[in-house]
DNA sequence: TAACTCGGACTTTCAAGAGT
DNA sequence: CTCTTGAAAGTCCGAGTTAT
């Protein structure tokens, strides 16, 4: 088995493999002489297009039929066949032997989601929704649905970074496009906006020439993937990504830290939480061992390629971010990266970088030193995101952060309030000048809305215990319910309708990183648990609408992340718990003391339309 | 009638249990 | 340790369908 089979024969896809034609002899099992009864001229592996076609593949590259019919790339993908790992839940029944039931990575299904892990919940959504179907097309794709052919692959994008234009329109080739193409630039039109840290593409794909960025490259297929229908290649893409970036021939360097960043967001939304954080501990201890976190890393690796060093500044950064969001959604880490004494300058802003025009970056020091000199200087977007994430790690690292006392709280708080009034006026939205998302701002505004939540949550007197099921994210704090309103419950209903405002920005809610699922679900425990509540009642209409729109964009988000579906699942069936708790309250005449007729039959036609539209608006989700 | 589609026969590759 | 078995993942023949 040493030579011959198509894994070890090709490292990549399309440009990364073309001068190694498969065997076109097959190769018998075991002791390498030629099985006479196999037929004489199977190839090892066919392309993507014969294969999809069921048609003989000659195994050159490109195959003769791809250059007759002259469909632009002929693509070979690794093989899936064979080992896949230890088989999970072996041997169930003694008598019989089992399959495989390993699955291609991001549908691992099952109800193992470590999205759920410390919780035994009822309501949680069984993985019945095909979330990763092949046949899935996403409403809101510049993508065409799978054709080994890439027919009717001719579509307009609208996004900064697939060329170097910024704003550009750009009109996909009028060669079709195949798979992989279409996944990169799926990748730079939903993915890229949240973690802007590889090149943008033009560049990109030079650098890719030489084939040593096949790892780079194979992570951003895999997670472009996840928003179009890919069809069965996405679970290759994905092998082909983890092989790559854990192959001991890779250097650990920047383009190993954004591959392992790219594979550990797209597992993370995948609900594979677990794998997710092994992938970032790794990648913390490499960036760390490289000196990603210094000033010198930029110039020492950027070759005096002003793009290249700001490519690696936000390598970094966004590293930094991601490890705070991790850490604070689902609480299961802690920051690491908040304690590494960084020096490495601030990203400049992303037209900046898309054109180029990189400025002398300016560094966290400036932007600490502002505070203090009065003078409100305006930095990039990504600063401000920086900034608010920096707001987090100081939350997490209070002294007994799951119940802080009042005065730490009141601290953080004033952290907090501090970030969005020094904001300068053009960076108070998340609209960039051309009134375009600015998605930094975006998840600024949203690290900082999600802040306000898990800061006040435990001392506010929300009765989060309706929703304890909602652990899709994070595991649930019981926080007692109290008998005033007070100042921390203000705050958090403020984040949370401030959350559900962030929804209607007029862009596709895919292309916000994945990690606003779980600020969404933080939202709509709010709201859940304020619904629960009596006092509230004559806010029912916001509410209802608030609730509405938390849950058409779970919905929506579902299509590409698992991790969605299983929140909105949850949030379902949280909403029916309260509902069914409200009619046998209501069922009590007492409760309507003081209530006119009309109050109450609005009141009850109000609950019964949050009901029925939660309902329709998650049919395929579980109970 | 050429081109295309796709059911399904057959092969390869591995995991896991059985046998030595 | 090797052998056997089961199942997934693969190749591609050739019958049936569609387009020209």
């Amino acid at each position: 088995m040493s030579n011959g089979s198509p894994t070890e024969l090709f490292n990549g896809l399309g440009s990364d493999i073309p001068n190694q034609p498969p065997h076109s002899t097959p190769v018998s099992s075991g002791s390498g002489a030629v099985d006479s009864r196999t037929p004489p001229n199977t190839v090892q592996a066919a392309c993507l297009a014969c294969r999809a076609k069921h048609l003989k593949c000659d195994g050159k590259n490109p195959c003769g039929r791809c250059q007759t019919s002259d469909s632009g790339e002929c693509v070979y993908v690794a093989s899936r066949r064979g080992y896949k790992g230890p088989r999970r839940n072996a041997a169930p029944n003694p008598n019989k032997r089992h399959a495989s039931d390993s699955e291609s990575p991001p549908s691992a299904g099952g109800d193992s989601c470590p999205m759920l892990l410390g919780a035994t919940v009822s309501s949680a959504a069984p993985p019945s929704l095909p979330t990763f179907n092949p046949g899935l097309v996403l409403p809101e794709s510049p993508a065409t649905p799978y054709t080994p052919s890439g027919i009717n692959s001719l579509q307009l994008y609208r996004t900064p970074y697939l060329n170097g234009t910024n704003g550009a329109l750009v009109e996909a080739n009028s060669r079709p496009q195949t798979v992989p193409e279409r996944c990169i630039d799926a990748f730079y039109y939903y993915f890229y906006p949240g973690h802007p840290a590889v090149l943008p593409k033009e560049q990109l794909l030079k650098t890719a020439k030489d084939g040593k960025i096949d790892h780079l490259l194979a992570a951003m297929r895999w997670v472009g993937s996840l928003y179009i229908d890919a069809g069965p290649a996405r679970a290759t893409f994905f092998e082909e990504a983890m092989r790559l970036s854990y192959s001991r021939d890779v250097p650990k360097d920047g383009y190993l830290v954004q591959a392992m960043v790219i594979i550990l967001i797209g597992l993370d939304g995948s609900c594979q939480q677990e794998k997710a954080r092994e992938i970032l501990s790794d990648v913390e201890r490499i960036a760390i061992e490289i000196g990603l976190y210094t000033r010198a890393f930029a110039t020492n690796h950027g070759g005096a390629i002003p793009r290249l060093e700001e490519s690696w500044r936000r390598t970094w950064w966004d590293l930094f971010v991601v490890d705070g969001m991790v850490a604070g959604v689902h609480r299961q880490t802690n920051f690491l990266l908040f304690d590494i004494v960084a020096d490495v300058g601030l990203p400049c802003e992303e037209h900046e970088y898309t054109s180029g025009m990189i400025p002398r970056p300016m560094f966290l020091e400036d932007f600490d030193d502002q505070l203090f000199s009065g003078i409100d200087r305006e930095f990039s977007s990504f600063a401000y995101r920086i900034a608010s994430i920096r707001n987090l790690g100081r939350m997490m690292r209070l002294p007994n952060s799951g119940f802080p006392n009042e005065e730490n709280v009141n601290r953080i708080e004033s952290l907090l309030s501090n970030w969005r009034m020094h904001l300068p006026p053009s960076k108070r939205d998340c609209l960039n000048k051309d009134c375009q998302l600015d998605e930094m701002m975006f998840q600024a505004h949203m690290i900082n809305h999600a802040c306000s939540i898990i800061l006040h949550q435990p001392l506010s007197q929300l009765d989060s215990s309706p929703a304890r099921e909602v652990t899709a994210c994070a595991p649930h704090r019981a926080v007692q319910s109290g008998d005033r309103f007070n100042l921390h419950t203000k705050h958090i209903i403020t984040a949370a309708c401030e959350i559900s405002k962030m929804v209607t920005y007029n862009v596709p809610i895919t292309s916000h990183t994945h990690f606003f699922t779980c600020v969404l679900t933080l939202s709509s425990i709010v709201h859940l648990s304020k619904w629960a509540l009596e006092y509230f009642i004559h806010d029912e209409d916001d509410l209802r609408q608030q609730i509405r729109l938390n849950i058409g964009a779970l919905n929506k988000l579902s299509g590409v992340w698992k991790a969605a579906n299983n929140a909105s699942g949850q949030v379902k069936g949280v909403a029916q718990e309260i509902y069914r708790a409200k009619r046998a309250q209501q069922s009590n005449p007492s409760f309507w003391v003081g209530f006119t007729q009309e109050e109450i039959i609005s009141s009850m036609a109000a609950d019964e339309g949050i009901m029925s539209e939660i309902d329709t608006m998650l049919t395929s989700s579980a109970p």
